[in-house]
DNA sequence: TCCGAAGTAAACATGA
DNA sequence: CTCATGTTTACTTCGG
C-alpha cells in the first residue's frame, strides 16, 4: 500500500518525459570532445599535459563519486523489482531526477532531512575533491621526475573507475529493460565518456594499456556510443543486490574486503543507505537488511528522491570545483595562453572534454552556477526543473501558483539559525529551486544584517533573494508582495529616509520580540524534525553534515583553510538551534563588532518604536562592518556571523 | 475549537 | 499613464 502511494504520486506527474527528454539532450549535447588541445601528445608528456591531465584526473575522482552517488540511487528498490505494474513507474521515475522537484522532495522530507543529506553528500564529495586535488598538487610538485607516480595516480584513478564500474554492474544499475530515463542517466554519468577523456587527453600508452588490461571491459571501444558501454552490465543483470564477487568478471583489486563491500551501499560493516547505519556483518545480512529495511516504499522512494536531488547538487559543485581547479592551475602559470583567468574563470568548458558536463549541466549554455552575479541569473536547472515542477506539481493545491506554494511552516520552526544554515548551503538554495524554510522576515532580516551598513533598499532586498535562492528566481510577484507586506507588517523592519531614497533596517530589538512566544527551544522540536520520515541515525548525519560541509564552505574559498574550531562547533551548533529559538541567539554575538542597534538603528523611525526592551535579548548588532561584496566572502561572513550562535547558554 | 503566525492575494495610495 | 514602493485588509493554512 504504502509502494501504490508511492507510485500513483509520481504517475500522477505528468513530465516523465520531460524529465527524460531533457536529461539525455544534457547528456548527448554536449557529445563532441572539443578539448582534446592536447589529445596528440602521444609519446612524451609536457608538464602542461601532465597538469592537464592531473586536474582531469581531479575531475574524475570527483565525477566517479557522482557516479557512484547516482548508482546509489539504482539499487534500493530493484532487488524488489518484480516488474509489477505497481513498481515499474516507481523505479522509472526515480530514475530521471529531473521529474522530481525539490518542491516533491520538501513535501516528502523536511528541510533539515533534505539538507541533512545534501550536506553529507556534499561534504563527502568535496572531500574527495579536495583529496585529489591534493594528490595533483602533490604530484605537480614531484613533477620533474615523478612521471612514475604520474603513473601511479593514473591507474589508481582507473582502478576507481574500474570499481565503480563494477559497483553498477553489482548493483544492477542496468536493468532488465534499461527505461529511456535509465539511458539518460548512463549517457549523462557514462564512464565511456571518462574513457574517452583518459585517451584523449593521457595519450599515454602505457596508461591506457593498464586500463585494459586492468578490467575485462572494452569501455575504449565504445566510447562512440555511451549507451553501449555497459554491455556486460546491461546483459548482468540478474541479480540486483548480487553476489559479493559479481560473476561478471573479478577485477585484480588487491584487496580482498573490497570484493566482499562492493556494494555501494554497503562499506565498513554499515548499511550507507542515507540515514541508515545499520550494523551488518556480511554481505548476506546487508543484503537481508537492505531488502527489510529499505524495500520499495514510500520512504525508500522519497529517499531516493532525495539522492537524486544529492546528485545534481553534486554535479554542480562539482562544476565550481572544477572551475576553481582551473583557476588553480592558471594561478600556477600552466596555462600561459589565459593570462587572465580569474576575468574567464568560465572557460573550463572549452579547454577539458570532461569539464563538457559542466556547460551540460547548465542546458540554457548558462556558464556556471551563478557566482556573484547579483544579475537575476535564471536557476541553472531552469529548463527542466521549472518545467517539470509546473507540470509535476500535483495541482491540488492551487491553480494560482504555476508551481505550487507550499506553506512549510512547520519546517520553519525546525529551520536553523537562518545564518548558520544559509551559510551552509549557500550553494543549494542558489542553485536548487528550493524554497528555503525560512520565513520571509526571517530572510529580509538576514539579507539587511548581511549587508555593509545593515540597511537595504527595497530593490536590494529583492536582488538578495533572486541572489540566494533560485527559488526567488521566478514567481516574482508573488514574493515580492509577500516582502513588502512583511517589511511593513513588522515592526522590525524600519523604514528609514535616506539620501538616495528609502532605506530598510532592522530593528533587532523588535525581532527578538516576536520571536520568543514560538518555540522556544524545546527537544521536542529536536524530535519532531527527526521523527520526520524515520531517518533513524539522522540526527547524527546532521550534525555531521553540519560540520563536514561547513568545512566544506569554509574551505571553500581558499580551499586549504585549515578546519577551524568554530566549524566544529558548529556541530552542536546544528543540533542546538534546531531545537532552541533560533537566530536571536546568534545576535548575542561576543565575536560582534563593537556597533549596537542602536547605533546602527537610524534616527528616522518611520514606523512606530519599540515600546518594551528585552533586556535578555540583548541583541547586538552582528558584523558590521563587513564588506558586502560577492558569494564567497559573504559565506564568510555567514559563518563568522554564525559564530556566536554557539554560544547558547 | 480557538488563536496566532505566516503566506498569499489584492486593493489602494503615493511619488517618480 | 506606468511602475515601483508602501500600506492595509482579507483570507487561508497550519500548529500549538
Amino acid at each position: 500500500m504504502m509502494v501504490e502511494s508511492a507510485s500513483e504520486t509520481i504517475r500522477t506527474t505528468p513530465s516523465n518525459q520531460n524529465g527524460v527528454s531533457s536529461l539525455s539532450s544534457q547528456s548527448d549535447g554536449g557529445g563532441g570532445r572539443e578539448g582534446g588541445s592536447n589529445g596528440d601528445t602521444n609519446g612524451e608528456i609536457s608538464p602542461v599535459d601532465l597538469l592537464h591531465l592531473q586536474q582531469q584526473q581531479a575531475l574524475q575522482a570527483a565525477r566517479q563519486f557522482l557516479l557512484q552517488q547516482a548508482s546509489g540511487l539504482n539499487s534500493p528498490g530493484s532487488n524488489e523489482v518484480k516488474q509489477s505494474p505497481v513498481q515499474v513507474p516507481v523505479s522509472m521515475a526515480m530514475m530521471s531526477p529531473q521529474m522530481i522537484t525539490p518542491q516533491q522532495m520538501q513535501q516528502i522530507l523536511s528541510p533539515p532531512q533534505l539538507q541533512a543529506l545534501l550536506q553529507q553528500q556534499q561534504a563527502l564529495m568535496l572531500q574527495q575533491v579536495k583529496t585529489t586535488c591534493f594528490l595533483f598538487l602533490q604530484c605537480f610538485l614531484q613533477l620533474g621526475s615523478k612521471q612514475l607516480a604520474f603513473q601511479q595516480q593514473l591507474i589508481q584513478m582507473q582502478q576507481l573507475q574500474q570499481q565503480h564500474i563494477l559497483n553498477l554492474q553489482r548493483q544492477g544499475l542496468v536493468p532488465l529493460q534499461p527505461t529511456a530515463a535509465m539511458q539518460s542517466l548512463q549517457q549523462a554519468m557514462c564512464p565511456s565518456d571518462l574513457q574517452q577523456l583518459w585517451k584523449e587527453v593521457s595519450g599515454v600508452p602505457s596508461a591506457e594499456d593498464a586500463l585494459k588490461q586492468a578490467e575485462g571491459l572494452d569501455l575504449s571501444t565504445n566510447s562512440s556510443n555511451s549507451t553501449s558501454a555497459f554491455p556486460k552490465a546491461a546483459s548482468a543483470h540478474i541479480p540486483l543486490h548480487s553476489l559479493p564477487n559479481g560473476q561478471n568478471h573479478t577485477p585484480k583489486r588487491d584487496s580482498h574486503e573490497e570484493l566482499s563491500s562492493s556494494h555501494p551501499l554497503y562499506g565498513h560493516g554499515e548499511c550507507k543507505w542515507p540515514g541508515c547505519e545499520a550494523l551488518c556483518e556480511d554481505m548476506g545480512q546487508f543484503i537481508k537488511h537492505l531488502n527489510n529495511e529499505h524495500a520499495l516504499d514510500d520512504r525508500s522512494t522519497a529517499q531516493c528522491r532525495v539522492q537524486m536531488q544529492v546528485v545534481q547538487q553534486l554535479e554542480i559543485q562539482l562544476a565550481k570545483e572544477s572551475e576553481r581547479l582551473q583557476a588553480m592551475m592558471t594561478h600556477l602559470h600552466m596555462r600561459p595562453s589565459e593570462p587572465k583567468p580569474f576575468n574567464q574563470p568560465l572557460n573550463l568548458a572549452s579547454s577539458g572534454s570532461l569539464l563538457k558536463r559542466d556547460s551540460e549541466a547548465y542546458p540554457e549554455g548558462l556558464p556556471h552556477p551563478p557566482t556573484s552575479a547579483a544579475t537575476p541569473i535564471t536557476p541553472l536547472r531552469q529548463g527542466p526543473s521549472v518545467i517539470s515542477s509546473s507540470s509535476l506539481h500535483t495541482h491540488s493545491h492551487s491553480h494560482t501558483h504555476p508551481v505550487g506554494p507550499i506553506r512549510r511552516r512547520n519546517s520553519d520552526k525546525y529551520c536553523t539559525p537562518i545564518a548558520s544554515e544559509l551559510a551552509q548551503n549557500c550553494e543549494f538554495y542558489k542553485n536548487a529551486d528550493v524554497r528555503p524554510p525560512f520565513t520571509y522576515a526571517s530572510l529580509i532580516r538576514h539579507a539587511i544584517l548581511e549587508s555593509p551598513d545593515r540597511q537595504l533598499t527595497l530593490n536590494e532586498i529583492y536582488n538578495w533573494f533572486t541572489r540566494k535562492f533560485a527559488y526567488f528566481r521566478r514567481n516574482t510577484a508573488t514574493w515580492k508582495n509577500a516582502v513588502r507586506h512583511n517589511l511593513s507588517l513588522h515592526k522590525c523592519f524600519v523604514r528609514v529616509e535616506n539620501v538616495k531614497g528609502a532605506v530598510w533596517t532592522v530593528d533587532e530589538v523588535e525581532y527578538q520580540k516576536r520571536r520568543p512566544p514560538k518555540m522556544t527551544g524545546s527537544p521536542t522540536l529536536v524530535k519532531n524534525m527527526i521523527s520526520g520520515l524515520g531517518f533513524g541515525s539522522l540526527n547524527a548525519s546532521y550534525q555531521a553534515a553540519l560540520a563536514e560541509s561547513s568545512l566544506s564552505l569554509l574551505n571553500s574559498p581558499p580551499l586549504v583553510t585549515p578546519p577551524s574550531a568554530a566549524s566544529l562547533n558548529m556541530l552542536h551548533v546544528g543540533h542546538d538551534d534546531v531545537s532552541s529559538t533560533v537566530e536571536q541567539v546568534n545576535s548575542n554575538g561576543s565575536c560582534s563588532p563593537t556597533l549596537s542597534p542602536q547605533q546602527y538603528s537610524h534616527p528616522v523611525h518611520v514606523k512606530e518604536e519599540p515600546t518594551e526592551v528585552e533586556e535578555d535579548s540583548r541583541p547586538v548588532s552582528l558584523l558590521a562592518g563587513v564588506t558586502h561584496s560577492l558569494p564567497l566572502p559573504s559565506d564568510e561572513r555567514d559563518l563568522e556571523e554564525d559564530l556566536p550562535t554557539e554560544e547558547l547558554e
